[in-house]
DNA sequence: TTTTGTCGACCGACTATCTGTCGGTTATTA
DNA sequence: TAATAACCGACAGATAGTCGGTCGACAAAA
């Protein structure tokens, strides 16, 4: 039976399924054919749609950190509220905002999963540590931080978390290990934006918390 | 025309031209039959040998990571030199001392060498951090540092260095803005270990000078 | 109202390539 | 000469991507 579509909506639906089948497998262990399959449509149609599978790829990825990004935005540019709530507030979108795209950041680090999870940091470095920076300079006009590097503090921060704590890395610390773990972190981050010791353990620790869900 | 070698032999030879190939062209894209061909063996043998292909690229990065952790581990446990020196030294080893390995580290972050990335990332990882863990807690007892987490400022460094400063991400960066990278860095590790702005600026800017050949 | 033409969406058979297997063969060594 | 380690290459199975052709909606012409 054909069924036709607009190709727009024909791409979420593809997106959709991939996003999901490339949280729940991987990347290398999603075939095209169980794509096609899920979607119910022939392989033509979905070479019609995206020209290979590596886009796909980059279709689910520019999906899920748009949103992401739109949120963190959102959150930076409100005045409203203090600098450190905001900075706080618009880590934790990245964690909890995306109920469907957590299951991939899950699978994100699988072996299996490098590429995906090299193609993501690196939307993220571009589109989320500016928004990031930009919050810590306004915290270092406050009097709040100080830094003469800004830009690489928030880089080497970003970084490593993003890889220090995946679900792999850490699915085999013991708890006071992994608390260890954090409390390292949060020392050097108070370190690197110079503030006070404790200064920053309380907001952070709100996002390493509610991450655990 | 047959040629019988021992199996420690062959398997040498394969992975010389793995390790050539999958420096060149990617992982992904180095076909086993490409092995094949270079090195001059059937499917069976290379099969008999290894048994797959993840396994000969695990081969690969052992051979490399082994020889780079055991200069290292020398120059570490040479109780003449400071620790200043040994450091640096240290990890200068990982930059100059594998010069096959280095054309395989400037190809490993092409999108297609995540997977190889990964693994070596994993493997300095465990393998190279308590090492230098060890020096900077020889440093702390010195008093040249001062840092309530040695192991997480390690983590964090290497980790950092690591992947921000390989040939992609900064082969489309100014040399004025690799500079300030670089002096960023240098800045951030001084807060990370405890130290005074500019002590570290002469060990460090060596390591960076030196690589880049 | 009916016919015809266009074009975007869709189909699925086919190709090319690749990894890993297996039964059998040759060289070496005891 | 018998056992065994190293080797061979045809083959199976899977997968990504291609291509010529089809279908259906919609609009213009009859």
């Amino acid at each position: 039976m054909r069924v036709v579509k607009e190709a727009e909506e024909r791409k979420e639906e593809i997106l959709d399924v991939a996003e999901k089948l490339f949280g729940t497998k991987g990347f290398d262990n999603t075939s095209t054919g169980d794509i096609l399959e899920e979607v119910g449509i022939a392989r033509g149609t979905l070479y019609y749609h995206f020209k290979s599978k590596e886009e796909i790829l980059d279709g689910v990825i520019d999906r899920m950190t748009e949103h992401m990004m739109a949120e963190a935005g959102k959150i930076a540019r409100n005045q409203e509220l203090p600098v450190l709530e905001r900075l706080t507030k618009a880590l934790l979108s990245f964690n909890v905002e995306t109920p469907i795209g957590n299951e991939v950041v899950e699978q994100i680090h699988r072996p299996q999963n490098a590429l995906m999870h090299q193609k993501i940091q690196e939307t993220l470095l571009t589109g989320i540590d500016p928004i990031i920076t930009e919050l810590v300079e306004e915290g270092i006009r406050q009097g709040i931080f100080y830094t003469d590097y800004p830009a690489e503090v928030v880089e080497m921060t970003m970084l490593y978390a993003n890889t220090a704590f995946d679900s792999i890395d850490t699915a085999d610390l013991s708890p006071a290990e992994l608390e260890k773990k954090i409390a390292g972190f949060i020392y050097n981050v108070e370190r690197l934006l110079g503030t006070e010791k404790g200064s920053l353990q309380a907001a952070l620790m709100k996002i390493f918390h509610r991450s655990e869900t």
